[in-house]
DNA sequence: GAGTTTGAAACT
DNA sequence: CAGTTTCAAACTC
């Protein structure tokens, strides 16, 4: 189980904080390998059917709904949450006071776990009891016989929604939504192992007419697998789970899983997947954090988008943090006020992606960030089978977007230092595509990215390129192969810019057709045991000694690995060459540091100085110029100076008294100064000169 | 700054 | 996969 993320410990009382019942094997139990797979068909039916929950593999009724019914009634009406009959009126209290519907997070033991987002934007949780019958998650694994609520993530069309399941051994989950009451039919397919890790599920209907585009989509769940599903307008499902100990996930049909937490891929995979229409690629992003993956609908558009939050982002926000990370943290299905997510979160970068959040968007790209720097993507839900398949190497701070002029290609790659380079050039692609213009791109700008501020990062000098040949296409080309745009840089006929986003695109597929890992960073984590840098592909220096920047590992101050090929290597740990320069480097920088806090102290104590005898005039609020230190002044204040070393002289002064008296009369010429200037300046001042 | 060296990338 | 060519950065003078 991981670890509830701190901001969401601040907020979450304590029962909810306790994920012991998520651990507890009889809850686990059920949540076997097996992948069910929730069909998109949609119904309007309210919650009278049946499911197996997959979640718990409890097999509840829809008489057990019913049952409960004394905690709740669904309105099919305006298909909202009604509380009815709760026990505490103070949670009753909290609900009608909340700014959005209230969600169930989960049920836990007796205890219903709500939460909504108050009308002051922050997330309250509150509890309320199940009194109406035996409550608590099934204790029998797989088929279980005692009617018990569950609750289930389930998306529908373009919205995720928490579905309590009170159904048996059926196969149809019941959704109640804040916004929306459907059915979903489930084929019959029940887990089985009782090892089995948990799993969430999520069952995603891609353009189903059956739902209003303008419909907000409801963040739902946490997950590493995003499915892009392919334009042509099938209905898809998506199916996300969530075991603790295994990488991929079976593959129905359309169906993705989602790689655990536990095992988190550094990088984001995209695996074709089979299915009828259209090729599809699922996306695993890497988890090592707390990022929440927002599922975006944009009204128009065939593509859908996903943006990736950190839990930190989330929760800086107030509104995301609660909800969202107490779902990724038990590792039970929860669902999300739709208001808990808006378009106002802003997105940073993250470590890798773990929740899986859809999120309604009136319009806009969505900036999804991943990954080891400063990875940003906005990449569309549905397939781009033209590049989709390096999808997975794309290099740190790339960003995917909607390409201008809804070409095929549907997706523009571009640095992570456009996304606030392009606030203004990309709101002109937006609105030069079906791409809706407004809130193209969020801000980042005032976010940290890692511990590092956007503006940081996105200010990060690189050195210049100058590339002649290769239009900067090239892995030649550091910037490319950066993953950057060429930006003052001294290249001759560059392509490495919007301008040839064509050409661009196809170097990078074929750079990518050429090798899959083109774009990932070069330097990464070695093998267990081994140190925790390493160039991935080993250097091949033959005559450098891999002691000079030619070599890439030497260049990234790494040593050389078992799985170099250079020869006469002297890149190694004991290597007395490599001490030697290790030395002299270190030498070199302390006398660079030396020097520049010499330069910085000695600026500092000429401008203090300035400062000192240039006083501020209050009459003009500026400082007195230079001119008053004329060149006479100088001479003037000189002969003092002179006549009181001959006074000191003539009366036989010691030194230090004679030094004395020169300085005293220093003293005097300067206050001389000073009056004399800012007399003229007043006068200055009353003229107004 | 021009020319050389070097090794990764690209090509065959 | 190996050998060769191309390329741009690193380096030297």
């Amino acid at each position: 189980m991981d670890v509830v993320s701190p901001e969401l410990n601040s907020l979450l009382p304590d029962e909810i904080m306790d994920t012991e019942a998520i651990e507890d094997p009889s809850v686990s139990v059920s949540t076997s390998s097996t992948l069910l797979s929730l069909k998109s068909t949609l119904s309007t039916s309210t919650a009278t059917t049946k499911t197996t929950d997959s979640v718990t593999g409890t097999t509840v009724s829809t008489g057990g709904l019913q049952k409960h019914a004394t905690q709740f009634a669904f309105s099919a009406a305006n298909h909202q949450i009604i509380l009815n009959k709760v026990a505490s009126s103070q949670a009753t209290e909290a609900v009608k006071s909340a700014g959005t519907p209230p969600q169930i997070i989960k049920q836990e033991g007796q205890k219903l776990l709500v939460t909504a987002i108050g009308k002051s934007g922050q997330p309250i949780f509150f509890q309320l009891p199940h009194t109406g019958s035996k409550p608590g998650v099934s204790q029998t694994a797989g088929n279980t016989k005692s009617p018990t609520p569950q609750f289930k993530v389930v998306t529908i069309g373009e919205r995720t929604e928490l579905k309590p399941v009170m159904a048996s051994s059926g196969n149809q989950v019941t959704t109640l939504q804040a916004q929306q009451l459907k059915t979903v039919q489930i084929p019959k397919k029940t887990p089985a192992s009782s090892a089995a890790p948990i799993k969430f599920i999520i069952t995603k209907t891609v353009n189903s007419k059956g739902l209003s585009p303008q419909m907000p989509v409801s963040p739902v769940i946490q997950g590493r697998v995003l499915t892009q599903s392919s334009p042509v307008m099938t209905p898809k499902t998506i199916t996300l789970s969530e075991p603790h100990n295994t990488n991929m996930q079976s593959i129905s049909g359309k169906k993705i899983a989602i790689s655990p937490l536990k095992t988190p891929s550094k990088n984001i995979k995209s695996v074709p997947v089979g299915g009828v229409g259209g090729s599809q690629y699922k996306t695993i992003i890497p988890l090592s954090t707390q990022p929440n993956v927002q599922q975006i609908q944009v009204p128009g558009n065939r593509f859908h988008y996903v943006r990736l939050v950190t839990a930190t982002t989330a929760s800086s926000t107030g509104q995301l943090s609660g909800p969202n990370t107490s779902s990724v943290q038990t590792g039970k299905p929860v669902m999300v006020g739709t208001g808990a997510v808006r378009m106002s979160v802003p997105v940073v970068s993250a470590q890798a992606i773990k929740q899986v959040v859809p999120k309604p968007l009136p319009s806009a790209a969505q900036v999804v960030t991943t990954a080891q720097t400063q990875q940003r993507l906005i990449m569309p839900a549905t397939p781009l089978p033209q590049i989709q398949p390096g999808f997975t190497s794309l290099p740190p701070g790339t960003v995917l977007a909607p390409a201008p002029g809804g070409s095929s290609v549907g997706y523009t790659v571009v640095p992570a230092q456009y996304v606030t380079q392009l606030q203004q050039p990309f709101a002109t692609l937006a609105s030069s595509s079906s791409f809706p213009a407004s809130g193209a791109i969020q801000t980042q700008a005032k976010l940290p990215l890692n511990g590092v501020s956007a503006a940081e990062t996105t200010s990060r000098p690189r050195k210049p390129c100058n590339c002649t040949k290769s239009q900067c296409l090239k892995l030649y080309c550091d910037c490319f192969a950066n993953g950057e745009f060429c930006n003052n840089c001294n290249c001759n006929n560059c392509f490495n810019n919007l301008e040839h986003e064509t050409e661009r695109l196809k170097a990078i597929k074929t750079c990518l057709d050429r090798n899959p890992e083109a774009f990932k960073p070069k330097i990464g984590k070695g093998k267990e045991g081994e140190s925790d840098r390493r160039h991935s592909k080993g250097c091949n220096c033959k005559r450098s000694g891999c002691l000079k920047n030619y070599c890439e590992c030497y260049e990234a101050k790494i040593m050389c690995s078992s799985i170099c090929k250079c020869i006469g290597c002297k890149n190694f740990e004991e290597s007395p060459e490599r001490k030697t320069l290790m030395h002299l480097a270190d030498a070199a920088e302390v006398r660079v540091q030396q020097q520049t806090a010499a330069k910085t102290k000695l600026s500092s104590q000429i401008s203090d100085l300035l400062m000192r005898t240039m006083p501020v005039v209050s009459s003009g609020g500026g400082r007195l110029p230079f001119t008053f230190v004329t060149k006479e002044v100088l001479e003037a204040t000189c002969e003092c100076l002179l006549e009181q070393a001959k006074k000191a002289e003539q009366s036989r002064q010691p030194q230090a008294e004679a030094e004395r008296m020169i300085l005293e009369e220093f003293g005097h010429c300067l206050m001389s100064i000073i009056s004399s200037a800012g007399k003229a300046k007043a006068d200055c001042a009353s003229i107004n000169c």
